[in-house]
RNA sequence: GGGGGAAUGUCCCGAGCGGCAAAGGGGGCGGACUGUAAAUCCGCUGGCUAAGCCUUCGCAGGUUCGAGUCCUGCUUCCCCCA
């Protein structure tokens, strides 16, 4: 951003911490956010049943507009999601069920209490569903007061829409309406609460700013957008698509420890970006941490997974992901709160073959793909490395509390539990 | 409505004279080197009760000893004309 100097916290700490892509007028909004009168939102798509880490920017955007004194809105895009965002896709989404929104829906909010404080009270967080007016919308009415704003001439050439008619790719009308939905749905959070920000990823840019020229020419006061910078790794891949799939904030589809294994791993290059963009640590403690060079970095990385976990999970499920781990990789030993699978004295008895141990500890997806392992030297037992594919487990390979370890590579392990 | 083109290994892109478990990438996984990093190098990347068997090239039939490849019909997508 450009050289303004914030006198707000808000704009502050989001500058300082790197949040801040683009914004519509930072002297305005640093003008509100002094008075503790900044009322910000940021919509959230309800396409799958859980955010993943790429909306965790985001989400600490409005973590911190709490915490600097203002107010945050947490949209659920239950009536936008009936309709698609075109930005950023090459391709029509798919069209949802209202089921399927409404369980999202569900999913999604779980995650929003670890980061803000939700209630009635003035500064106190709220959620609201973009459904209950967008659902029963007058055609006609919409057609009049809405619709007279937007030049088609300019929506056409709005990126979203553009990159499809280059392309020659089919662009829906519904897609094409998304646009107006979400510059509504500003100038509706606007008259109803009092809303005077929206918020998002530098792909919202367009809509947002369509939004405030909505609300300029519906009459509602003074609109402000800020958008963060696309969050991308220092090799370029995007974040929160790893090897497993997707990273997700929800605890039943990625696990504490699973989700601090991801932070541990950051490339040294992002581990000061991220410090800022994801933990809460104070500034001066982040530069201590990116100053450490070369090994000693991992002690950076190891604060980064515990403060980032413990923000979603809670302090106590951080620390118990990072003991586990330390025991894991820095000891050897074995580390109760592993993920674990149970298997069946009878079952042992009858000779479990070590290929269909592996599979069924998840670890591979095939014992086709465990003997390939084999053949590289990949899979290990109790840290010894298997290279009898025909092998079985047999009484010995557990320990006195019936527990044996199955590894792949340096990071993958599964212990066998004998019940 | 008329004419033309496309669909391939369930991650993606993409070659494929009738003998094909199917070239080559990307991505991913494992190994070496390291620091649970990056970069680099090497290997692997349909399933199984595994010297064998089974299932894959949009769908359904057909020709053939043998079909991803040829023929017929269908579905979906794209382009041009109206």
């Amino acid at each position: 951003m450009t050289d303004f100097t914030p006198r707000s916290d808000f704009l502050s700490v989001l500058q300082e911490r790197g949040f801040i892509h683009q914004c519509s007028d930072m002297a305005g909004l640093d003008a509100l956010a002094v008075k503790g009168e900044a009322i910000g939102y940021i919509g959230f798509d309800c396409t799958a049943p859980s955010l993943h880490v790429g909306s965790l920017v985001q989400i600490m955007m409005l973590h911190w507009l709490q915490q600097t004194g203002n107010k945050a809105i947490a949209l659920m895009g239950g009536g936008t999601t009936m309709v698609g965002d075109p930005s950023g896709r090459d391709e029509t989404r798919r069209i949802l069920t209202v089921e399927d929104i409404q369980s999202n829906k569900r999913g999604i909010f779980s995650v929003f209490s670890r980061f803000l404080n939700f209630g009635d009270g003035p500064r106190d967080a709220i959620t609201i569903d973009n459904a209950e007016w967008l659902t029963t919308l007058n055609w006609i009415e919409m057609l009049r007061d809405v619709g007279r704003h937007f030049s088609v001439n300019r929506m056409l050439s709005m990126d979203s829409v553009r990159m499809r008619l280059e392309r020659d790719q089919e662009m829906s009308f519904i897609e094409f309406n998304y646009m107006i939905l979400q510059a509504y749905d500003f100038t509706v959070l606007a008259r109803r609460l009092g809303c005077n920000l929206q918020m998002g990823g530098s792909d919202q840019w367009g809509n947002i700013v369509n939004g405030i020229d909505l609300g300029r020419r519906m009459g509602t006061h003074q609109l402000y957008a800020v958008t963060t910078p696309l969050i991308t790794t220092a090799s370029g891949a995007k974040m929160g698509k790893t090897a497993a799939g997707a990273i997700w904030l929800n605890a039943d589809q990625m696990p504490p420890y699973g989700y601090w294994q991801f932070w541990r791993n950051t490339e040294d290059a992002d581990v000061a970006r991220f410090l800022k963009l994801f933990t809460t640590l104070p500034m001066g403690e982040i530069a201590r941490l990116a100053a450490l060079q070369g090994a000693e970095i991992n002690a950076a990385k190891i604060t980064l997974a515990t403060e980032a976990t413990a923000l979603l999970h809670g302090r106590e499920a951080a620390e118990a992901a990072a003991e586990t781990a330390r025991k894991t990789f820095e000891e050897g030993t074995l580390a109760s709160d592993l993920p674990t699978i149970e298997v069946s004295g009878a079952e042992i008895a009858a000779g479990l073959g070590l290929l269909s141990a592996f599979v069924k500890a998840g670890i591979v997806p095939s014992t086709g793909e465990a003997r390939r392992q084999i053949k590289s030297g990949g899979l290990r037992l109790n840290d010894a490395i298997v290279s009898d594919e025909r092998a079985a487990l047999v009484a010995g390979d557990f320990n006195a509390d019936g527990i044996a370890k199955l590894s792949m590579g340096k990071k993958k392990h599964v212990l066998l539990k004998r019940v």
